[in-house]
DNA sequence: TTGACATGCAAGAAATTACTTGCATATTGG
DNA sequence: CCAATATGCAAGTAATTTCTTGCATGTCAA
């Protein structure tokens, strides 16, 4: 059950996008390559430092490539990982059938409202004791 | 600067997809549509409380679908917001140019290589003290 | 009816993540 | 050279997430 280097690459972009201000800045670079640490955390309302981890986290995921410039680090947006991701993880998951339960969500809850005697579940959001009596 | 639905989604399927033992039923579901809670942990290394909760986390992110049958919580993978976060956030950074980065991040390494007289940036890994005495 | 089973709910512990603060090192321009 | 600028590194705190523990409720089958 050894994990492969794509599952753990997978883990890593996804990890790396769970985080609001992480997609962010990879928009912005996707918007405006070569930015700085510093035009970074100018540009969004993050301080330097909580930008620079967060950049050093997408760096770990391979979404960002850098080169340095004298004093200054230059920033790019690194697409590759993202497009692997959804070709080994997103994708496949994206089938006709599993499009298809949305519609099978909504059909059942236009029978649970057409059967008004049996709510769907909000038996457990009763206080204790409340459903027992009904039930009676 | 309100935040549209569409941000508030996207941000909740990254988020659901950011944990492993997550994606994993998902995919799960993918292979086998309306198992139950009981099911899911009997499947995966999880203890039945921590599936629950990580369902009601898929559930809030609408990427899990439920019907009760009796006693039992039929579970169902709902890709929509998969492809919805696909087509608003992921793709739209999957550009050329934005994967042509790959090549010019080799291309500075490769010319770093060839230029030894300034190591890309082994500065800050070293020892205090240490840079300061080779660059006198 | 009742015991076994399926799930829910809630609170606390453990682990991880996000952010701040303070200082060190390196580069540039005057 | 040196002051200003750009970044890095480390440790501590705050916030969030994840998991466990314990019990309550609802359903089914004998």
């Amino acid at each position: 059950m050894a994990r492969t280097a794509q599952q753990r690459s997978v883990d890593r972009v996804f990890r790396a996008l769970a985080h609001a201000g992480r997609r962010r800045l990879l928009t912005t670079l996707h918007g405006r390559a070569g930015l700085t640490l510093s035009e970074l955390a100018g540009l969004l309302p993050m301080s330097r430092q909580a930008v620079s981890q967060h950049l050093a986290l997408l760096e770990a995921a391979d979404l960002v490539a850098t080169r340095w410039s004298g004093r200054e680090k230059l920033h790019y947006l690194n697409a590759a990982p993202l497009a692997d991701t959804y070709v080994a993880w997103l994708a496949p998951l994206i089938t006709p059938e599993a499009m298809r339960l949305v519609a099978l969500r909504d059909r059942v809850e236009s029978e649970a409202a057409r059967e008004p005697a049996r709510p769907a579940r909000a038996r457990h959001v009763e206080r204790a004791g409340e459903a027992r009596k009904r039930r009676a």
